[in-house]
DNA sequence: TTGAAAGCGCTAACAA
DNA sequence: TTGTTAGCGCTTTCAA
């Protein structure tokens, strides 16, 4: 049986209250009783029972993030990011992995209450609105990452999507195109919904009038992207740039142009929202020259622990919609992150 | 405040214990009973307290799992298998990210102790022997994985490293080669150790006598791999094929080849060891057709939790090297995974 | 099938 | 500066 406090105070000839209080720096204790109780540890291999203490204080230095998939390299940006920040404020992270599974994420969440965690980061799914409003009535604070859900009103971390496919819509334009076509998901996500408005915002500004039949909008698949772009392919004249919304539809559409003998930037620029290197399996991709706007991931997890912490200090306030802006750069090949 | 366990019984007319059977799914409950004890929780939207609990009954279902990064692709696929062994065997993990640094390992294990977790599943550093011994003094179980440490007397999880090595030799072997060198990083922990054997062994086994001019030892960097290869190309003549142990030294073993206008494999033939995707950030050197040593990282986190739950619930005997197959790949260019 | 009492290991609140 | 008492929310043990 591992020691408790009250073997260490027996050990020391003092209260356990006094052992407490060496445990937790607090003052009132004089160097020489705390010597004697130091000792007293070290001789037992005492070790405090984080558990009782918690119980017993109602404070709890364990945060949860919740992410769709521990091993794709965008959520484990992202987790590093918020891991290096909760560590820094002396708080523990519960990494929570729900392969979108609305039935994964609610085990999750349940087994987080009971845990009585003292806050959640949480990459929400749009199935997550109900688990949310359960959080919010057992005021466990928490604050969402990457994905911003409506009709909830807390904290988002968010990278600036309508301003990165603004960005990189400009950079089409820069090079002088003038039909410049969308490939997106589905509008559901706010993501999907601001990188088309970033998209239509660029080309408005360059006083062009967005043609809907240059706007795509399919699954968030590489299968989709595959189609979508050769349908634009077969337009008559083609389009001379394309936006792409996301990582898996950028694969299919490199695919698509490689398959149709079309090559990039020559005789069709693309332009990128890219997040995840995994997926990259075939080596003629890899060396497409492509215009990539890259998120934040690390920042993202970062600032979503210190809002989620500040929300657990008490500083209140209203909600926060925090945006990070991407950055976009040229890639001669993919360049790994 | 949230409701408790007793708050509960009051609503449904029964005792705190009763409440207690129905939450445990325990026997002994009349149905009727238990109809009326679900009402009340649902109504006080009641969820018990984990640490409560788990403070009275000494029972703990979360493990953890010590990793050195949490961003980097091999251990982010082995975090990936043992929390689906967890999750599928009711337990959570605790995911610690070590950094491989000495005093935040053990500021992570002292972390673990406090929250009486009920084991630990651990990529131990060379310096993590006395940490492991302080485990076994608190008899908290514990499994290594990937690497083993000497002198500690426990479970290891690992791919087979001399088996792979030999592997890769005899692939370059198969193609004729004779003259065949290795690159290697320090031999401190088994991991180098198994390697050099396996070529060595592989050499042998063919009638060659390893030449020690063709062995060489350095740093797991990349600048060590550049460093190395470049001496061996120097000799006269020069080798016909490089076996690498290390995913960096393989990469600056590529950057030398490239420096030198050596071409593989044509000139030289290249077969390594590989773990890390990460680290590719040059469009040329992906192009590199190279014989891929791939270790089964997911494999190695499921078994290891499995046999972590095996400790935890007594399956006692002598601690197991347990030891799993690499797999060998001809990669025309480098396939992430 | 149900309950009362005790206590897991710790800290808050108060007293000395 | 130190100690006493009570109790955090739950489960164990025993009794009914």
């Amino acid at each position: 049986m591992a020691p408790t406090i009250k073997d260490v105070a027996k050990r020391a000839g003092v209260s356990v209250i006094t052992v407490s209080r060496v445990i937790n720096a607090a003052e009132y204790v004089r160097a020489e009783t705390q010597a004697r109780v130091l000792a007293a540890i070290e001789e037992l291999q005492y070790v405090p029972n984080q558990m009782a203490s918690s119980l017993r204080s109602r404070q709890n230095d364990t945060l949860a993030l919740v992410v769709p998939d521990i091993a794709t390299t965008f959520w484990t940006a992202m987790a590093r990011g918020a891991e290096d920040e909760a560590w820094a404020k002396g708080f523990s992270l519960f990494l929570c992995n729900t392969d979108d599974d609305p039935a994964k994420e609610e085990r999750y969440i349940e087994n987080l209450l009971r845990r009585r965690v003292a806050g959640i980061a949480i990459v929400a799914t749009l199935n997550s609105a109900t688990l949310l409003t359960r959080l919010q009535t057992h005021s466990l604070p928490f604050v969402m990452l990457h994905r911003k859900i409506g009709g909830i009103e807390a904290d988002v971390v968010r990278s600036d999507s309508r301003a990165g496919a603004v960005a990189l819509t400009q950079r089409l334009l820069d090079k002088g195109l003038r039909r410049i076509a969308y490939v997106g998901g589905p509008l559901a996500g706010s993501l999907g919904q601001d990188r088309l408005a970033g998209y239509r915002e660029a080309l408005t500004g360059a006083g062009i009038t967005p043609d809907p039949a240059l706007i795509k909008l399919g699954l968030h698949t590489q299968q989709s992207g595959y189609e979508l772009v050769t349908e634009l392919l077969t337009l008559h004249p083609r389009p001379e740039g394309i936006c792409i919304g996301n990582s898996r539809l950028a694969l299919g559409a490199l695919h698509a142009l490689l398959a149709a003998g079309v090559r990039a930037p020559d005789d069709i620029a693309v332009a990128t929202f890219f997040e995840i290197s995994s997926l990259i399996d075939d080596s003629r991709l890899m060396r497409t020259p492509l215009i990539v706007a890259t998120q934040p991931a690390q920042n993202i997890g970062r600032l979503g622990i210190r809002r989620l912490l500040e929300r657990i200090a008490g500083g209140h306030g209203t909600a926060e919609d925090i945006l990070l802006p991407v950055e976009i750069a040229d890639r001669v090949g993919w360049a790994m992150t």
